[in-house]
Order: C-alpha cells, then structure tokens, then sequence
DNA sequence: ACGAGCGGGACCCCCCGTTGAT
DNA sequence: ATCAACGGGGGGTCCCGCTCGT
C-alpha cells in the first residue's frame, strides 16, 4: 500500500472507470458510493478526497467523456475528399466510435437523462452536441461552397445529421438486435446525402 | 368516504395523473411512492391496492401514453393525398402533439431510460416505436408504389424517419432554446423528402 | 403487534420518553437517531412517521417541558401570603422541582446550548424563561404595592430573581457536589429578599 | 515550508484561534478538525502532529481561557476603596470583559455543556469558577470585616454573585437584545449590594 | 377500497484519525 | 513538522412495502 505520489492518479482513475462501470450498468440512481468504492477497491474516504459528491464524479465522467469525443471528431474530420465523402467517412468512423465503446452508450443515455433535469450536468452535455453540429455545418457549408450540394439551410443540414445520428444512436441502444445498425447507419445516410446533393 | 363502485377508477386514475406529473418533473428515482400519494390525495395504502410497486405504476402509465399515442398515429395517419404530402401533414401533426403533451416530454426521456435497462420497459416502449416506423415503411412503399418516391430502401427510409424524428425530439427536450423547433423540423423533413423523391 | 388507533400516542410518548432519557444522558449531537429508536423499541420508520427530524423531537421536547413548567409554576404561584412569603414558598417548589425531574436537568441544559445557535429551537426555550420573569416581576410589583418591598424597579427585580435561579440551576448541574444546593438556595434568596424589603 | 522553531509555536497558536472561532460560530460537535485546518490554513497533518484529538484542542483552548480570565480577575480585583465599592467597580470591569470577548462567548456555553458530561472538561471549565467564587467570599468577608456588610454567609453571598452573574451572562448570550444589559447589570447588583450593606 | 402506522434497510455525505513521505 | 492521501465507520434521512383496522 504505496502513498506514491503517483498513487493519486491511479485510485482517481480506477475510481472514474468504475463508476463509468457501475453508471452504465445500473444506471446513475440505481449506484451507490459504496458500490463505486468496492468496485474501484477504494475506500469512501478516497472517493470524497478525489471528489466532492457523486454527482461530482458524474461530471467529471462527462467531461473526460467530451474530451475524447473531441479528439475523436478532430481526427476523424480532417480528411481529404468532396463534402459528401467526408461524411460517409464520418459515418464508419461513428460506427467504429460507437463499437468501440459499446459500454459506454449506456452511460451517455445516462448523461441524457440527468441532464434533463440537472442544468450543471445539461451544459456539460450539451457542449460536445453544439460542437458536433458546428462540424456538420461547417462540412455542408462547404459542400454547398464546392457545388457537390445544393443551397439549402446549412444550419438546418446539421440539425437533420445530429438528429440522425442521435436518433440511430439511442434506437440502437434501446434495440440492439432490431437491425444490422452498421448497415442502417449508411443507407440512411445516403439517402440523407441524395437530399442534399446538386446533381442528380 | 364512499363505497362507490366508481371510486375506484377515480382513484386510480388520479394516482396515474399524479404520477404522471411526478416522474416528468423529478424523475422516476427521485419520486417517492409517498410524494405520488400526497400529490394525488390518496395514501399509501390506496396506492398499493391499485399498483403492486413503484415500477408497475410506472408500466402502467407507458403503456396508457402508447395507447393514446397509437390512437393519434391512427388519426393522423389517413388523410388524403400523396405520401410526401401525407408526411408533411404528419410532420404539423407531430408538432401539434408535442406541444400539446409539453409536460409529458420529460416522461418520455424517463421511460428510455428505464427502458435501456429493465427489460419489462423496454418492451412496452419498444412496442410504439416499431409500430411508428412501420407506419412510415407503408407510407413510403406507398409512396414508391405511386411513383412519387425513388425506389429506395423502405425500411431504410422509415428508419431515418424515425431517427430524424427522435433525435429532434431529444435534442428539443434538452436545449429547449437552442433553435425554433417547429420550424427546424419541417426544414429538415424538406430535405429529407428531396433525398426520396423521385421528380427533381 | 397490534395497531389500535391508540397505540399511536404510545409510540410518541415513547419516542419522546426515550429521546428525552438520551439527550439527557449523552447530549443532542451524541445521540443517534437510531439509538433513540431502539431505546423506544420502534424503527426508524416510526420515528420519522411521528417526527419530520431529530431537531424536530427535541424541540417538542422542548415544548412539553414548557407545558410542564408553566402548570407547575401556576400551581406554585397562586399562594396565600405576603409577596416575600410567597417567593420564599416559590424556593421550596423550585427546590423540588429540580429534584423531581433530577435526570431531566441535563436536557435543559442541552436545550440551552442548542438554543444559543438555533433559533427556532431559542424561541422555545426563551418564552418559558419569560414567563417565568414576568411572573417575578409582578410578584415583586404586589410586594411594592402592598408595602413589603421597597419602590425598586421591579423589572430588574425579576431579572435578579431569574438570574439567581439560573445561576444556581446551572452551578448545581456542573458541581453537583459542591454545596448543599437547597440550603443555598434559601440563604442566597434571603439575601436578596433582605435588598428588596422595605422594613429593616 | 521553513524548519523554523518558531514555526512551531505559530502553528499551534493559529490553529487555537481557528478552532476557538469554529467553537464559538457552530459549537463543538457541529465543528469539524478539518474545518479548523482550512481556517488554520494548515493540513490534518499539522493538527495531529499538535493536538491528540479534536477533544484534546478543546481543553487547550478551554486552558487558556482560564488563564485569561485569572489574569483578567486579578487586575480588576485590586482596586481601593470599600468593599461595596469594589464590587460595584468589578461589575463595570465584567461589563467590559462581556463586551471585549463578545465572540467568544458561546464558546463559554459550550465549555459548559460539554464539561456536564466530560470529567476531564468539568475540571478545568470548574476551575476558574471556584476561584471567581473565593474571590467573591473573600471580598465580602473583607466588607463584613470593615462593618459595610451586615454579618450574613460569606459563602452563600458568593455564592449569590456568582450566580448573579453567571445568571446574567447566560441570559444575555440567549437573548442578546432582550434588554439593556449593561444598566440591567448594575440594577441587579445594586438590589444585592441593598440585601448585604449593614446601613439602612 | 382505503387509511394510518410501522419495519427495516440502505444511501449519501462527512468525519476523525493514521500513515508513508518529505 | 508538515502534508497529501486514504481507511473505515456511522449519522441523519427517507423510502418502499406491508399489515392492521374499517
């Protein structure tokens, strides 16, 4: 039992991935501090050293949440290609998001339904959303700019991808087995696209 | 304090409303069976004559908001016309609906999240949803079948519908201010038909 | 385990009795709620059914303390005699009064400590300790108006009066050893009945 | 972080005065040690390394207080004049004393309630009691000797100071603008002074 | 069909004291 | 001498569901 200075930031990150655990397995309400303690294998002590409450940490799982998100969307953006191909890169890369992370969807519907109520977790999880669509807004307006699509409403083009996306989103995590999601994802998208396209 | 054989509905129902009224405002965790039975004027006693628990009242009431929402799927499902213009009309009809049920929007968000986790939900949630998008995949094999839709995927198509549908929703629910709903939602239901149309 | 509508009051008086044997005993913070409960042999749910708090119980202890002092002042005050006569019979019932209720003198000193920070438990504890002095204060104003007492200000008259008993009640409790309290009690009111009288 | 050795003695003095003011604003056990390490501006560590216990600063801090108040008693006490007249002088002194500790006063009444229940407070909250009573004793035996007193009880005319003047306090730390406590003050202690001098 | 009263069981929060390291 | 970090352990509160009695 080490009091490494180091030590900090491991029982502050086995505290984070278990509660990341515990919330999405039972959800916000259902876990208990006790419960989040044991499965990180630290005492309540620790737990209201590293953190104020537990609604605390679900903040800050939120936050480390948007982080990586953004990194994500960054890296994800930058590719070469017309508008259009740009967002059908996007969709596989949501489909490798959303795999990759399977155990964690439920803890972003978690992250939604809470913020429905509580406007500190709201502005949390509404930031990640507004920049998801100023990306898609960006794309469009350049895809309009370019001539692949034709001139409509750029904000509303970034409503109907972020309203997809979330709709697939939370339909696939209500319905797992309902669809081959991968491929729904993309003929939806197409068709999207085939709104929004010039030629034709 | 009657023996009225009417009595019973009366009460019953009025524990729905107040349970209603309690889950969309603090969430179904935060709401006490207590609080329910304060709200509605009835004790405990009474309630645990009508519900067998918190979560069977809970049930119950998904299962009455998918029974009026199947009735005003079915009303506004047969009107006249063409299939994009069918879909148009439901577009003001969904609008209608939900500022109609503001209050019960909160509900809506509470039972998917239930939902993701007890399979009991899940099931009763499940239900209208589907029986959503099979309204849409007719409508728009009827629309392929008139000629005035391309001759696209129609489960594919039904599905953006419905991901279209409830991701303005959520997003609506969550950032009430964020934009003008109502017309956010025809703009992107625009584009959407742009992408099925057949005549361009 | 039966549940006559009677046993209600039971279960209070019980609850009360037992917070009151606790309080006493070990002082309000010290005290579990748990501790009263299982002291009164009920659960905790019937502790909270009776009362909304702990600071709840103890200020309704508070309360039937008042009730309790005020009878027994009413009952002590209206005596035959001369004013002097009658405050020298009023040391005899307080002296018995402090040794009826022997085990009870600690709350009040809990009461007091409490009070001094709270101030809905202080407007409990001061209107006793008023109408104690309004009692001294009129009985001092009949003493100057028939003659016995010297035309001093009888307001501070009943300060002097209610300081000296406070004082003495608060010294017997810390050093309950350190004099012959009810002997004292009589000298020390001689004195200050020897500074009132008017024949000397 | 210096290894002065007049570190040493600035520590423990600040975290003295932090949890005097912790005491007197919230009283003892609503107090926490790590509340009076943040008003310190120092770590549990440095408490622990100080004080054995949160108990233990408490006598300390109830320590210093009686040297305070013999130091204070001893200055005020040697003043010229007839007995009489110097108590009359020491009630203007205890005036003084009340107005310049304001703040500490409810830590008073907590030594107080603290010390009817702990052995080891009573002791040293007793203390400066006794030595305030014998002063009282001897002053009056001085004014009985010089012929101002008629021949009563030394002791129970301490006695009666004393309670006097613990009566007052107490009342005033209740009921702060009850009265005008510094010319109610005097009032009592003349009616007193009245029942003791031999002239008449 | 309904009401009052009660039984336990945690939950969140916080607190006191310690320990390895400096 | 001081500190960050942590170990456990309740504290008050409240909740869900049951049981009598009507």
């Amino acid at each position: 039992m080490k009091r490494n200075p180091a030590r900090r930031e491991e029982t502050r990150a086995s505290l984070l991935d278990a509660a990341a655990r515990c919330f999405a397995g039972q959800g916000y309400d259902a876990t208990g501090v006790a419960e989040i303690c044991d499965c990180a294998g630290v005492s309540k002590g620790a737990f209201y050293y590293h953190f104020a409450s537990k609604q605390a940490i679900f903040i800050a799982l939120a936050e480390a949440w948007l982080v990586e998100l953004d990194e994500s969307l960054n890296s994800a953006g930058y590719v070469e290609g017309s508008a259009p191909d740009r967002l059908l890169a996007m969709s596989a890369k949501f489909q490798e998001l959303l795999e990759s992370q399977q155990e964690r969807l439920a803890l972003i519907l978690e992250f939604w339904a809470q913020a429905s109520r509580n406007p500190a977790i709201q502005q949390v999880v509404l930031a990640p959303y507004r920049s998801f669509q100023d990306f898609f807004v960006g794309l469009i307006g350049d895809g309009i700019a370019e001539g692949s699509f034709r001139p409509i409403d750029a904000v509303a083009g970034g409503q109907v991808m972020l309203s997809l996306a979330s709709g697939l989103f939370f339909q696939g995590l209500l319905d797992p087995m309902g669809a081959d999601w991968s491929s729904t994802t993309e003929k939806c998208l197409r068709i999207l696209l085939d709104g929004m396209r010039s030629d034709k």
